[in-house]
DNA sequence: GTCAACGTCGTC
DNA sequence: GACGACGTTGAC
């Protein structure tokens, strides 16, 4: 009996909205255990029954309150400096900003999310004068608001899911539906359309603010979290606005960036712009815990995961190509 | 004026 | 090379 309402209750979770659907995943990875050696109050439980699981599934979400305590007990431990801070690696699998609301799951002065619109991104890379185009039809990266200005006021008092669960499946689906790219959008297709048409969930693209989670339920029970390299970030939003290029433009952010970059010719030295279609470009979300963010004040970097891929580079050791690629010329003549 | 963040420099 | 501090730029 517990099975079949274990298989019935799985099967109404994958099907019915994606708001249950990301709430069973985002429970489940409340339960994953992390490695960083302190303690905490929840207890994990092993799975072996899925009805057990599922009470475990449901437990961090009823009680907010006290995944939240979780989350700032996070972030005091790594503020007291009670252990260094992990690496990459550890920290995309620690430090996963599984935020169930819009509160900010660690103190952050900048409170996690960009505040005001981005500049205007770096519409194009150019090697010795010689400009080429964007690949991709963005003049600026979409302002990234707090996540409770898409959603109903209602909800973050109450249940973050609430706006996604007071529409039926389909209409989920619509809402949640992302503009198909442009087939104009500079013919990168294929393998670039994800990078750049933000985060797909089961063939459907997401909005701004989904965190992406998938789940491996292993036929042990042991249910294990995995994240797609979108699951870190918040979905990139995929409007894309008018055609970048440095002739063709006639927005005044296109303008500006014409006139901010190469198209202008020989400009002395310029603030490189962020390319805004690489990975970190795309992240919304400051991690909170890097070295960046921690020394926001004096530092005035950006957080490490949302640094630019480009601006990374040695500027001219970079050009970027029609298809959205990248090559490093340093590489290159090699 | 405020704020985010790039560029640069000094230190380790 | 990584990191932090600071000046500065650019968007708002």
């Amino acid at each position: 009996m517990l099975s079949f309402l274990a298989t019935v209750f799985k099967a109404f979770c994958f099907s019915e909205t994606l708001s249950q659907m990301v709430l069973l995943l985002v429970s489940v990875c409340m339960e994953t255990p992390h490695t960083h050696g302190h303690a905490h109050s929840y207890t994990p439980t092993t799975g072996r029954d899925f009805s057990l699981q599922m009470d475990s599934c449901m437990n961090p979400v009823l009680d907010y309150s006290a995944q939240m305590e979780r989350y700032r007990s996070f972030a005091n431990f790594y503020k007291n400096g009670a252990a260094p801070f992990p690496q990459a690696a550890k920290i995309a699998r620690l430090a996963t900003p599984i935020f169930p609301s819009p509160m900010t799951p660690w103190s952050c002065d900048n409170g996690m999310l960009w505040g005001r619109k981005p500049p205007a991104v770096n519409v194009n890379v150019n090697v010795n004068g010689a400009h080429a185009h964007a690949h991709a039809h963005r003049t600026a990266m979409p302002r990234a608001e707090p996540l409770n200005v898409h959603m109903p006021s209602k909800m973050s008092a109450d249940n973050f899911l609430s706006p996604l669960s007071q529409v039926g499946g389909a209409e989920c689906m619509n809402r949640l539906k992302v503009p198909p790219q442009s087939s104009g959008s500079s013919g990168g297709g294929g393998a670039g359309e994800a990078e750049r048409g933000g985060a797909t969930f089961g063939g459907f693209a997401l909005p701004p603010g989904v965190i992406v989670m998938t789940t491996l339920h292993s036929g042990a029970g042991s249910s294990v979290a995995t994240m797609t390299d979108s699951a870190f970030q918040i979905a990139a939003d995929c409007q894309h606005s008018s055609s970048a290029s440095c002739s063709g433009s006639n927005t005044s952010t296109n303008a500006t960036v014409s006139a901010n970059n190469s198209c202008s010719g020989g400009a002395a030295k310029r603030k490189r712009k962020r390319c805004g279609v690489c990975a970190p470009c795309r992240r919304l979300i400051n991690c909170g815990v890097c070295s960046s963010c921690r020394n926001r004040k004096t530092g005035h970097q950006i957080c490490k995961f949302r640094k630019c891929e480009e601006l990374k580079k040695k500027p001219g050791s970079t050009v970027e190509v029609l298809n959205g690629e990248t090559l490093n010329l340093q590489h290159w003549r090699q």
